[in-house]
RNA sequence: GAUCCAUUAGCUCAGCUGGCAGAGCACCUGACUUUUAAUCAGGGUGUCCCGCGUUCGAAUCGCGGAUGGAUCACCA
C-alpha cells in the first residue's frame, strides 16, 4: 500500500520528457520509478505476463547461418547493455544461456515502440522479436520488430567493468552477484553437475539413496557440537543432525545392502574459508565391503565425476597440477609422519613416550592425550600440508576412530583411511565396527572424554548399540563433504563461492545502540523508578484454539485462588517446585509445579494464585500432586516465558472462579 | 575466540603531514540511423560505517562499537 502511495506522487509520462536540471539532481532510483509511471501511464504493465520465447540466445548464435539471413526469433532476457544512437540503438540481452545484441531501428520497430527505449535501463527485463541478421561488425543480433517490457528494474545494476567486488554484498545479494558476474553463475552450474555426477555413478553401483531424520534425539556419528532445536508439541530438545552415520547403518542392519544419502548436516562451529555451519554431506554404506572397497569407491567416483563435468581428471587448483588418475598414492599414518620429517612412531611404545615426544617436539597437548592422539597431532603438523596430489592416508589411532573397526593384528589402529588433496582433507571412510559389545565399551569411553571436557565427543546411543545387537554385516562406509569437493573442482578457494547463500551475521540496527543514552532515559536512571516499564514488543503467543469446548465440559474444571504456606524445591528434580497450598478447605493442598526456572522457591510463599484443585492426585518424584497451578506462557524471539498466575491478595484462599 | 586490515556517490576506487568531498562507470539534458567499455557537449547525486573525544576546524588523529575480509585456533 505504501508502494502504491508512492507512486501516485511521480510525476506523469510527459514529465520525463522534460526533467529539467533540478530533476536531474533526483536519485536514479527515483528516476526509475518515475520511468515505470510512464509506463503505466501508457497502459503497459512493467511487470509483464509469461513470454514465450522460440530461441535462447545461445540457441539463436548456434543456429543462424548467412545464408538464412532474415530467419526470425523472439527471446527474453535482461537487458544488460544500451548504446543508444540517434534513432538507433543497441542493447545486450542476456539470458542463462548467454547474450544476444538487439539492434532497435525507429524506422523497424515505429515511433511509439522506438520512445519506449527511453523508458528502458540496465537491469529491465524484456522480450524482443524479430529476424536475426549479422551487423556490419559482423555480430550476430536479433533487428527488433517488436519490444515487450517483462520487467522494470528499479535499483542500478553495479558497474558494468567491474562488477560487484564487495564480499559481503556478493554473498548477502547473490542474486546480483549471479546478474553481473558470469563465473559466479557457471560455479553453481559445476556445483549442480558434480552431485548430478555423484549420483549417478552411485546408482550406476546399485547404490539406494534414502533420507534420513535431519533432527536427532541423540547426534551422533561426528566429533562436533551440534545446533539444538526444539519441538513444542512433544516439549523435548532435538539436535540438528550432525553426520548421516547412524541413520544410513541402520539401514544396513535392515537389509539395504548399498545406501547412501546427500544431506544437509550442521555443526555448531566457526565460520571461515573452509567451514559454513550448514554444508552438504555425502554418506555411503555397502554392505559386505570394507575400507579397501571404500578406497577403489573414493578414487573411481572422484576420478569419474571430474572427466565427466570438466572433461579431464587433470585439475589446477590454486596454481598446483593436480592428477585424480587412480590408483592413488596409499600410504600409512605413521609412514607419512616420517616421510615428512616426524619421528619414527613405531618406536614409540606408550603413551607416555609420545607425550614426552610432543614436548620435545613443540607440540601442543592435553595430559590426558593418549599416544594414538598425539601421533594424529604429529600427521596434522607434519604431513598434512604436503599431500597435493590425492593421497590415502590409513590406519588410524583407535581413540579418534569410536566407530571404526579395529585392526585385527593392532587394537591400537582401525581400519580407516582419509584421502588428501591438496593438503586437505576430501573423504573419510572405514570399516564400520559392527561388534555392538565393542561399539558400546567406545561409546563409554567417549563419554568419559565428554566428563573431561570434550563436547564434542559421541553421546551414547543405546538404540544405535541394540541396532548393532540383531547384527550388521561388514560394511565399508565413506563421507565425503560435497563443498570441499566443489572447490576442488572448481577451483573455489572459499567454501562461501560454492554455498549460493553462505551463513552471514544478520544486518540490523547494531548502530543504533551505540546512541548516548537520552536525557530523559538518563533522568529515569537518577531517579527512583515508580514503576517497571515492561517491554512487550517482542512477545509472540500461540495461535488461538479455533476448537469449542461446550460449556458443561468447561464447568467442571474447579479453579480456585489458593495461598502459598510454603514453597520448596523437589530434591533430585531440576525443574520442579512444591507447594504447600491453603485452598480454603482447611486441609493443606499438595501441588507440584515445573517452574524452578523460573522462579525462587521463597519469593513465591504467601502469594495468591489460581490452581485447578479436582484433578486426579499424580505421582512426581514420588510425591503426589493434587492439582495445577496455572501459568500463563508465551515466547520471546524463540526463549519461552513463564508467569505464575498471581493475584490480588485481597481474594480468600478457596474463593471459586466463575 | 585472538591478531591484522578494510568500510568515502548506485558500482569500482582516489583523497598526503587535520583546512570548502573527488574521478571513472551508471544516471539526467541535448546531438548522433550498424554500435559493442559507442562517441561528443553539459549536469555531481554524499549519514565519508556508528558514537564519543582532541582541535578554531576531523573523511583524516585518539578511544569505544558494528559489519566484512585475511591469518591463527577447532572442525569437514
Amino acid at each position: 500500500m505504501i508502494y502504491l502511495a508512492r507512486e501516485q506522487q511521480t510525476p506523469p509520462a510527459e514529465a520525463i520528457d522534460s526533467v529539467d536540471s533540478a530533476q536531474a539532481q533526483v536519485k536514479e532510483i527515483e528516476v526509475r520509478r518515475q520511468k515505470l509511471a510512464a509506463l503505466r501511464e501508457r497502459g503497459i504493465d512493467p511487470f509483464g505476463a509469461a513470454f514465450a520465447a522460440s530461441h535462447t540466445t545461445q540457441q539463436v548464435l548456434e543456429r543462424f547461418q548467412d545464408d538464412q539471413e532474415e530467419q526470425t526469433a523472439q527471446i527474453a532476457g535482461r537487458i544488460m547493455s544500451k548504446r543508444g544512437q540517434g534513432k538507433v540503438c543497441f542493447l545486450d540481452v542476456h539470458d542463462q544461456s548467454g547474450k544476444l545484441q538487439v539492434y532497435a531501428k525507429i524506422d523497424e520497430l515505429g515511433e511509439e515502440q522506438f520512445s519506449l527505449l527511453k523508458l528502458l535501463d540496465v537491469g529491465d527485463i524484456i522480450g524482443v522479436a524479430g529476424p536475426v541478421f549479422r551487423t556490419q561488425r559482423g555480430e550476430v543480433s536479433i533487428r527488433a520488430k517488436q519490444l515487450t517490457v517483462l520487467s522494470k528494474s528499479l535499483h542500478p545494476l553495479p558497474e558494468k567493468w567491474h562488477g560487484l567486488k564487495d564480499v559481503e554484498l556478493r554473498y548477502r545479494q547473490r542474486y546480483v552477484d549471479l546478474i553481473v558476474n558470469p563465473e559466479v553463475k557457471d560455479t553453481f552450474i559445476k556445483r549442480s553437475l558434480i552431485i548430478s555426477a555423484v549420483r549417478e555413478f552411485l546408482n550406476g553401483r546399485g547404490f539406494l539413496e534414502v533420507e534420513t531424520p535431519t533432527m536427532h534425539a541423540i547426534p551422533g556419528g561426528a566429533a562436533a557440537r551440534p545446533f539444538i532445536t526444539h519441538h513444542n508439541a512433544l516439549n523435548i530438545d532435538l539436535y540438528m543432525r550432525i553426520a548421516l552415520e547412524l541413520y544410513l547403518k541402520r539401514l544396513i542392519v535392515g537389509g539395504l545392502e548399498k545406501v547412501y544419502e546427500i544431506g544437509r548436516v550442521y555443526r555448531n562451529e566457526g565460520v571461515d574459508y573452509k567451514h559454513n555451519p550448514e554444508f552438504t554431506l555425502l554418506e555411503l554404506y555397502q554392505a559386505y565391503s570394507d575400507y579397501e572397497g571404500m578406497m577403489e569407491l573414493t578414487e573411481q567416483m572422484v576420478a569419474q565425476v571430474a572427466q565427466k563435468v570438466l572433461g579431464s581428471m587433470q585439475i589446477v587448483y590454486e596454481n598446483a597440477q593436480i592428477d585424480l588418475t587412480p590408483p592413488w598414492r596409499r600410504l600409512t599414518m605413521v609412514e607419512a609422519v616420517r616421510e615428512y620429517g616426524g619421528p619414527d612412531f613405531d618406536a614409540v611404545p606408550d603413551d607416555e613416550a609420545a607425550r614426552a615426544l610432543a614436548r620435545e617436539h613443540h607440540i601442543e597437548i592435553e595430559p590426558h592425550y593418549t599416544r594414538g592422539k598425539i601421533l594424529s597431532l604429529f600427521f596434522d603438523a607434519y604431513a598434512e600440508e604436503h599431500l597435493i596430489q590425492p593421497t590415502f592416508i590409513t590406519d588410524y589411532p583407535i581413540e579418534i576412530s569410536p566407530l571404526a573397526k579395529k585392526h585385527s593384528d593392532n587394537p591400537q589402529m582401525v581400519y580407516r583411511f582419509e584421502a588428501f588433496v591438496y593438503g586437505r582433507e576430501l573423504a573419510n571412510a572405514f570399516s564400520e565396527l559392527n561388534d555392538p559389545i565393542d561399539q558400546r565399551e567406545r561409546f563409554v569411553q567417549q563419554m568419559r572424554e565428554r566428563e573431561l571436557g570434550d563436547d564434542e565427543a559421541n553421546m551414547m546411543d543405546e538404540d544405535y548399540v541394540a541396532a548393532l545387537e540383531y547384527g550388521m554385516p561388514p560394511t565399508g562406509g565413506l563421507g565425503i563433504g560435497m563443498d570441499r569437493l566443489v572447490m576442488l573442482l572448481t577451483n573455489s578457494s572459499s567454501i562461501r563461492d560454492v554455498l549460493l547463500f553462505p551463513a552471514m551475521r544478520p544486518l540490523n540496527d547494531s548502530n543504533a545502540k551505540n546512541e548516548p543514552a537520552s536525557p530523559a532515559a538518563e533522568a529515569a536512571k537518577a531517579e527512583p523508578t515508580p514503576a517497571e516499564k515492561i517491554d512487550f514488543s517482542k512477545v509472540e503467543i500461540e495461535p488461538l484454539f479455533k476448537d469449542f469446548v461446550d460449556f458443561d465440559t468447561f464447568s467442571k474444571s474447579d479453579f480456585r485462588a489458593v495461598k502459598v504456606l510454603a514453597c520448596e524445591a523437589v530434591p533430585k528434580s531440576k525443574k520442579l517446585l512444591k507447594f504447600t497450598l491453603n485452598d480454603g478447605s482447611g486441609e493443606n493442598r499438595t501441588i507440584l509445579s515445573g517452574i524452578r526456572e523460573y522462579y525462587e522457591p521463597e519469593e513465591l510463599v504467601g502469594k495468591t494464585c489460581i490452581a485447578i484443585t479436582n484433578l486426579p492426585p499424580r505421582a512426581m518424584m514420588g510425591i503426589d500432586s493434587c492439582g495445577m497451578l496455572i501459568s500463563a506462557v508465551h515466547s520471546e524471539e524463540g526463549q519461552e516465558r513463564l508467569h505464575l498466575l498471581m493475584v490480588d491478595d485481597h481474594i480468600p484462599a478457596g474463593a471459586k472462579l466463575c
